[in-house]
DNA sequence: TATTTTTTTGACCAAATGGACAACTATTTA
DNA sequence: TAAATAGTTGTCCATTTGGTCAAAAAAATA
């Protein structure tokens, strides 16, 4: 008995595929895995139900495969903090890239956000995997320059949470933001962000 | 005609709101408006699902209430901070408080972060009404501490902002938080966030 | 204790939703 | 262009779930 097995994707299978990842994106982050229905996607893509059934066989294969693809984007940047450059200009560096993150990637953010917050059921072996890994890489060279004395001594776990919490803040917590800033201030957010965080992260790590 | 309205709890009523409150907190914070089913609030507070709906008249009804009682609690910690004492102190105060506060209170500190998160429907009117009123007069305060040189100068709105976010992060991405920090760390994360963040704001905010 | 009021629940309903499937159409390939 | 393959959809189904209701049980009151 010969199983026949489609190795390559056609040219529509691509197409419709990112269609609807991208329209899932949209939907899961507004409403989480058990608000977004279906019917939601479909409509936000303009395919029907069954045919977006025909791609993915059920909805969570859709969200596994949004939030897969997701996290190795989120997890990128922090790979990049280079033991060659200076030191406070490598972490500023960082912190400006996850601000600007949260300024184009807000659905990403928000999507992420959730999934961790309701005990991240799908992304727990990537946390404690990969992403585990790369934090511990950087702790390391953290801890290296603070014993070099480059920057100042921090623990740098939480160091590196406080980048993230903060960065990310702007995109969870848009809502809250923008309803508590008057609106001078709502159009130049993230210029302010910016220069309060670089302001921030640089009086805290400075070596005199 | 006369209808009758019933003004006093009884004892009975008192009790078992109280129960469907805490069970509800616990659901809703886990999975969300959508994500919680009656069925499991009824399981959580060993109630039958009818039962739950004499007390109250449907599933959005108990949510409303749970969030604005946990709104209120939420906000009170901001009033707090005195225009009376040390500008330094008051502020580490209230980063403790905030940090202590996510950790005896994780589901509260949940379930308001997935509301805003998304969009927060029931919470906007709060947000920009009280809510703001009580940032808005912190803001003017930590800008009279600046002018008077108690502080280092900062962008006020976005101060709030950074010790929102980091002292909720241990809260409401505790799942990232632990799984990236090892067995030994982990039993004093809270420990060591608060020498974190005490050193952090210190450095941040102290005058030479 | 008799009566009234409050509380509880089993059984039920309608809407929403994830998903199956056969029939039909469009595209690719030989 | 004919055959084969890929893509699309209307219709249907089962489950979940928020919510109703009448009748029974428990509690409060007179």
């Amino acid at each position: 008995m010969t199983k026949i097995v489609q190795i390559k994707q056609t040219r529509i299978q691509r197409e419709k595929r990112l269609l609807i990842q991208k329209a899932a994106l949209q939907v899961f982050s507004e409403f989480g895995l058990r608000g977004a229905t279906l019917d939601k996607i479909a409509k936000a893509c303009g395919l029907t139900k069954p045919n977006i059934l025909y791609y993915y066989s059920s909805k969570d294969e859709i969200y596994a495969e949004v939030l897969q693809s997701l996290l190795e984007e989120w997890i990128r940047p922090l790979k990049d903090i280079s033991e060659n450059g200076d030191p406070l200009t490598e972490i500023l560096k960082y912190v400006k890239k996850k601000l600007t993150m949260s300024k184009t990637k807000k659905q990403e953010s928000k999507l992420f956000a959730t999934e961790i917050l309701h005990g991240a059921p799908l992304t727990q072996n990537i946390l404690a995997g990969s992403l585990k890994e790369t934090v511990d890489d950087k702790v390391k060279l953290l801890n290296k320059w603070i014993s070099e004395e480059k920057i100042a001594p921090v623990d740098p776990y939480h160091l590196i949470f406080s980048i993230w919490s903060m960065t990310q803040h702007y995109a969870d917590f848009d809502v809250q933001v923008y309803s508590l800033l008057n609106t001078k201030k709502r159009s130049r957010i993230f210029q302010d962000a910016e220069d309060f965080l670089l302001t921030f992260f640089t009086r805290c790590l400075k070596q005199d």
